[in-house]
RNA sequence: GGUGCAAGUCGUCUUGCCGCUCCGAUUUAUCGGGGAGGAAAGUCCGGGCAACAAAGAGCGCCAUACUUCCUAACGGGAAGGGCUUUGAUUGGUGACGGUCAAAGUACAGCUAGUGCCACAGAAAACAAACCACCUUUGGAAAUGGCCAAGACUUGUCUUGUGCACCUACCAGAGGAAAGGGUGAAAAGGUGGGGUAAGAGCCCACCGCCUCCGCAGUAAUGGGGAGGGCAGGGCAAACCUUAUGGGUUGAAAGAUCAAAUAGACCUCGGGCAAAGAGCUGCUCGUUCGAUUUCUUUUCUUCGGAAAGGAAUUCCGAGGUGGGUAGAUCGAUGGAGUCUUGGUGUGAACCAAGAUCGAGAUAAAUGGCAAGAGCAAUUGCUGCAUUCGAUUCGUUCGAAGAGAGUAUUGCAACAGAACCCGGCUUACAGACUUGCACUUUUU
RNA sequence: GCCGACGUAGCUCAGGGGUAGAGUACUUCCUUGGUAAGGAAGGGGUCACGGGUUCAAUUCCCGUCGUUGGCU
């Protein structure tokens, strides 16, 4: 497994977004909000995941960059937890504070061990609807 | 040496592993190279660039405002001038003036107009009224005053059908514009003369105004002559004058353009002769052609015949608009560095060298090691100092610097089309200047 | 990225050069057996911050900080 993070696997399509957040289901793991949806017809494309903090919650721009940066290293060095196909991701940054690597990493961990039971779950609700 | 202020410069480095982005090579996965700032910030000015019809004019609106210069331009900068404040010193009775230094200065025009100036104060802007002042006319005598007489305690009291003089008081006429406690500000100021009282009424000085030379590119400076003096302050009040600005901003704008739907064109095909009406569709039924345009011929001018085109469905191809998306705009420029020259300076000129981020749901990072630096605390306790002492020493305390351990790498802050400025933020280090202070000589 | 608006009492807002006000909230008293309502009195302000103009600034001008709205 590479531990690399190229474009084709960051979420920059507008549409993709769009679609992320008006269908997609979401869970909260501080100091995380976590969207996720299984894109139709993407079966064969690679993961797309992208980070955001808010404006409200940290101030200044180099304090955006150095969360955002932090939060795409500990996704590269972890995203092996994952199935590797299908999956639109959104991580929200809910933190009220700067936070180091150290601390970050770990909860980025532990959010991609819960991620494959949740999409499971949702998965089940959906056949019982239809 | 320390502290403070001001100005300026810098504002961690190296290596390994794993990544991101751009460029170039081979080649389709590797290799090589580049990759945040002095403010990238605030978005306060100016310019480039682009679109808007023409980009011109007028009105409006906005901005600027001592002079000269720099500049692509500016509300930026440089130099100079004036003014204000403070300090030192000096001249003068005084108003105030001279010299030096520092700091500040949005510094055109209130003798174009309009407006405002609370409270207090007689009055806040045409100078008038009021109080007080002076002259004069008339009245007046309780209390003052004066006069007369008397008394004695000899400087006071008493008395008066007292009032000519002085004067309080009342009324009238005139003079004068100096004084009037206030206020941020009071109608030029100070000193003297003068007068019934006063007044630039007169004089000297200070200030002011007008005119004329001189010096300076100019702001302005300095000199002379004249004028008794008009003109309170506020334009970061409206406004006037001069100058500048067309508006909107890269989310400007340009190019290419998938899929789907619809528009137009061409070709082919379907059909009982195309098709039309009824119908949501099909079947069926009715009409057996119709409509429009055009050309030609005939005509009894009503039409008739012939030819072409269109109208329908299906399929294929194409065209243009244009969405997703992509590319350009967009990074070689009023560029940076060095040297020389010109200029007081901002800056300009010449020569040489050099290329230094280009992202777009948005790169420039993570981990580890080392160097360097800083901090605090602990430990070691050598130079040195102090105290005690049994004085060849020993003990205790302080301890610059050094060693070692620990922690951190900072502050302010992240390019979003690009430049020139301004403003604001900034741990720490260094340089220069000034002020204060301490020590030594 | 670009362009606006606002900041005044605990809260919601007036005031646009001359001692800062309203409603509501708060405190005390009256009223009531007690509470609410009502009545009376009172306290509470760095007018966001820093400069400047002016005799005088919440108001005018400049800068800073914060809040908020619009533009695809």
């Amino acid at each position: 497994m590479k531990y690399s993070l190229p474009k084709s696997e960051r979420l920059h399509a507008e549409k993709s977004i769009k679609e992320l957040f008006e269908k997609g289901s979401s869970f909260f793991l501080y100091p995380f909000k976590i969207v996720f949806w299984v894109g139709e017809g993407l079966e064969d494309t690679a993961n797309q995941v992208l980070f955001s903090v808010s404006k409200k919650k940290i101030k200044k721009a180099t304090g955006r960059n150095y969360i955002k940066r932090r939060l795409k290293e500990a996704y590269r060095l972890n995203k092996a937890l994952l199935p590797p196909t299908g999956l639109l991701l959104g991580f929200v940054f809910v933190g009220e504070a700067k936070m180091s690597f150290g601390e970050l990493e770990p909860k980025m961990k532990l959010v991609l061990q819960k991620l494959p039971n949740e999409l499971s779950k949702n998965l089940g609700k959906h056949d019982s609807k239809n």
